[in-house]
DNA sequence: TGTTTGTTTAACAATTATGTTAAATACTAA
DNA sequence: TTAGTATTTAACATAATTGTTAAACAAACA
């Protein structure tokens, strides 16, 4: 058989992410993806068959990426305040790189896996939980007694500003250059807002 | 010509708002439309010639309605501290009615109207921003003394939990009688976050 | 009662997106 | 070099959406 691999395939994918998942199109059709990737409408086709198997193949990965970037910072081995300080920076990092992907697996992927959920909730958020509610007790969190609320405010602090990006350049007159390095500066200012 | 207003034309625009804003499906067709204001399909057409002309109508209302709420709170005469309240109460109010309106502004609206905007910076968000770094001064924000970083928070912790509200019940296991309880809280949570 | 306006029905054209197929090229590894 | 794989080209079928038109029906009003 010896199928060659010319990362096409991958290419296609990696496309479809970034149009997604960066730039937000979420309606873009398989001519779009397969413009954006420099190849032939009819490859795409070739090697996924149809869009929705695409869609549903970079949705899933999507998701497993995710799951791997809760599994770096949730579980991680430190301290509440190290794990906090840990979360931000990755998170911010990954959601500059794809702003649009929590929103995606929000708006588009309606029907959820209650098993995986289930899983995800038990192995990473309740622990995740736990420790907020620990630190509220201990006095290191001032800002409520509930931690999903202060789960809530943590993603709400680190993802809506780059969700938001044209909208706050526009309104706030915030430069091209000067929104990464606003952003850099968030993640102390978000720490600060949550801890201590 | 004595044209009779059955109000059928402003439950299509009503209806469409709906679909669009609160539940966030942003490729409903017209035939959705229609079907969810419980009218012909012909009829959109019949009021609006075509579902461009629609969307541009919902869309110039949706932030009409935006600049009026700007109005009620960044222009109030009210001291710093009610004017943050009544912002959150108002914006709390009108993301819930609404959650997927801004998303809807930043995404499908890419072309900005630039003497528009400067309008609403110069009248609403420039004097706003003057009033933050004279409270950052006199140390009631202790977060930052960025006063563009404060309204980003701010906005953050006020839209994000309700856009990602499916996201929240499964993840947090909030269930739906418990989520607008917690967004009532929350009101309080935020000002106490940002402020004093 | 008859006329106007609002609304529906039906039929149709045009456009766009999806998906399939067959054949022609291009590339690469044995 | 040649066989097999990758990719393109072209042509086509299908479905969905948009938009138009004409006629019928319903309701209010004068």
């Amino acid at each position: 058989m010896a199928v060659r691999d010319t990362g096409t395939e991958q290419l296609i994918k990696d496309t479809a992410k970034r149009i997604f998942f960066r730039e937000g199109k979420f309606h873009a059709t398989t001519q779009d993806i397969a413009d954006a990737a420099g190849v032939n409408r009819t490859l795409v086709h070739y090697y996924f068959r149809s869009r929705d198997i695409l869609f549903e193949q970079v949705v899933k990965e999507a998701k497993d990426e995710l799951h791997q970037t809760l599994d770096k910072t949730l579980a991680a081995k430190l301290s509440f305040k190290d794990k906090l300080k840990k979360m931000i920076d990755v998170f911010m990092d990954e959601t500059m790189a794809f702003p649009y992907r929590e929103l995606f697996v929000i708006t588009e992927n309606k029907r959820h896996d209650k098993q995986e959920i289930d899983l995800i909730h038990d192995t990473h958020v309740k622990p995740f939980l736990a420790e907020i509610k620990t630190e509220i007790l201990a006095g290191n969190i001032t800002t409520t007694n509930d931690p999903r609320q202060f789960m809530m405010s943590l993603f709400s602090l680190m993802a809506y500003p780059v969700l938001a990006e044209s909208l706050n350049k526009t309104f706030l007159k915030i430069s091209d250059t000067e929104f990464p390095k606003m952003m850099k500066q968030r993640r102390q200012i978000i720490f600060d807002m949550l801890y201590r």
